[in-house]
DNA sequence: CATGAATGAGTTTTCATTCAT
DNA sequence: GATGAATGAAAACTCATTCAT
């Protein structure tokens, strides 16, 4: 939200920022928040150790900046898949769909949120909130509609979180791709978890 | 699996090493793996700097030692509540109160399993691959004898870790307690996502 | 004595010269040599980094150009006051005043002095020797009339520096201001230890 | 006053403090605060750099215990010379010339006072008015008792540093010693601030 | 004349680990 | 078994200065 990071003021600045912006990305994602130094990151940019200090306050800085990044991405990438319409259960299909391609590519994300939790426990929660808020708002208009089963909205948007999140770690963390039938059985899952009881 | 730390000879120094892995755990569940440093878990533990390496072959094993014993003791824990009987559901539901219980009582036992991933990326997913063992050999007896939905058993274990996870995250580590109903709509949500469908 | 700094060729640059010169005054007073950096003064003074070295050879050097001026401004200061004729020990008092006001007004300049002898010790020097040595020279012209007890000049000098030195120190820099009666006794003291004793 | 380092707990442990707190007073004599860095300390005292740590908190740290230990030595060594008895007048000359002595001896203490009062003011305004003090109060007494003009003792006081600060500047730190008669004419000139007027 | 991006050497400080006692 | 002094490599960060535009 609030500009955290020094601004450059001419094109060539911006240039250098977002190299190393990227830098970081990569070396983040592989070695980690501790296990990454800032000569590290400047190295993989290609700029001097002082260069850094010109656009990022800090190693804590660009690092939380890189988390705020990715929840962006995250956000836009799964809202985009969910608004194809058509109802809920659908809208939570193409959004899982839509999570599990974003995290199969960028593996690294994973590890990065997770090591925030200690780096900076507000952005961290920050970053899951904000992605619940958006889930629970659309499943109390579900409910509200009778799509779904009622019940704590809140509770369900992180329920799904959850099982995403897990499921992913399984099987795009640890192995190397989705197997057949396992994220239909996560939709299914959590569908079920979602249908009216009908009663 | 493998013993991995360094054996005491004698009682007092079954006791010594018994303090500084108490110790270890208070440290870094407050100041996580990185945050803490072997000077100031001896201090926490009151021996001196060269008696943490006469249990232990560094700081990294410690760490895994306690995720170890941390792995037991929540295997233990909701296993034992499980076994009330009367069926997977019933288990379920249990096993989930168990979990909420513990992750309340021992809020930083949460962070040091996220930490352990950048640690040792063996020991954290040995951590989680055990627990859902242990769930996914149920869940497949309970497929079996048609009390829930047949689908694959693996991937149910990780939907309901995540659920458990993310929902006593939510609740246990960011807010106070459990809300009322939090527990039981988590709870709902996922029996219904294992009901069979009736069909 | 020597022209150190670079010199502007246009009315434009020697304002901006100017400007930097100012800020570095501000700067170094609140915050000391080795507490202020470049940037700071380059930004106090609303240029450019690369502007700064346009009439400075370095930091160094601005440092000290500024302990000159402010020598330049000391000197003329008591001297102006202590021209005022009638006799070595009224100059004495009317310098003293003088002293005590410009002080009181620039407190900044205190630190900006003793620090000089650290950045070089030359220019410490002659900035009190010069002092000194228009003061041993009056003081010589005194004796010669009589009018003050004959002794070495120039221990006369300093010790008359180093009167108001520490007493402008104790009142105007640790305390307010001068309070009634210090600026008296100091001078009562001086004048005392320069009366003719009469013999 | 209050203990400001790190403690050793072993004659071992005392004699390696002792060692690096002597590098210090060395190196910063030779080149000040800033000029001075932790690791030349270190290697003039022959540790490790991580040993410096373990005795003192840091640079700052190590630079007020300094001063300190200096101040200590310069009140009991001027004490003690002014103790002769015989009257507040010739206490003065005594003390001056341990001063002088002192200063003599040791020229760069002069200037690591002088560096304190950018480095922590309140450590160096502590460092004269402790000296102060006793000057104003023996100076308070010699006035009850007649001995020497009546004034505010705490600007005798101060205006005695000064003298002896000054003087000693001039002829130790800048000459090669105190020429002959200089130091008389010091004394000279206070002693005359001093003296009852008789009237 | 003026800019501001870029440099890289140098600084303080931390910390896991070793070792003599 | 226990101690705590000692190590030294590595980290984050600063800053005077240069240079292309």
């Amino acid at each position: 939200m609030t500009a955290r990071s020094l601004e450059p003021s001419t094109p060539r600045g911006e240039a250098t920022r977002q190299r190393v912006l990227e830098a970081a990305e990569r070396v983040f994602g592989e070695k980690g928040y501790y296990g990454a130094s800032v000569t590290e990151i400047t190295r993989a940019a290609g700029v001097a150790q002082g260069t850094f200090y010109l656009y990022f306050r800090g190693k804590k800085e660009i690092f939380l900046d890189l988390v705020d990044a990715i929840g962006q991405r995250v956000l836009s990438s799964t809202l985009r898949a969910s608004r194809s319409g058509s109802g809920f259960v659908q809208a939570q299909r193409d959004g899982f769909g839509a999570f599990f391609d974003l995290a199969g590519e960028y593996r690294h994300i994973y590890r990065i949120i997770q090591e925030c939790d200690r780096v900076d426990p507000l952005t961290f929660r920050r970053f899951y909130q904000t992605l619940a808020d958006g889930y629970a708002k659309t499943a109390a208009d579900a409910m509200e509609r009778g799509e779904i089963e009622r019940s704590d909205p809140e509770v369900v948007a992180f329920a799904l979180l959850g099982v995403g999140h897990f499921v992913a770690m399984r099987y795009l963390l640890w192995g190397e791709a989705m197997p057949d039938g396992a994220g239909e059985a996560a939709i299914a899952f959590v569908q079920a978890g979602l249908r009216p009881t009908g009663r």
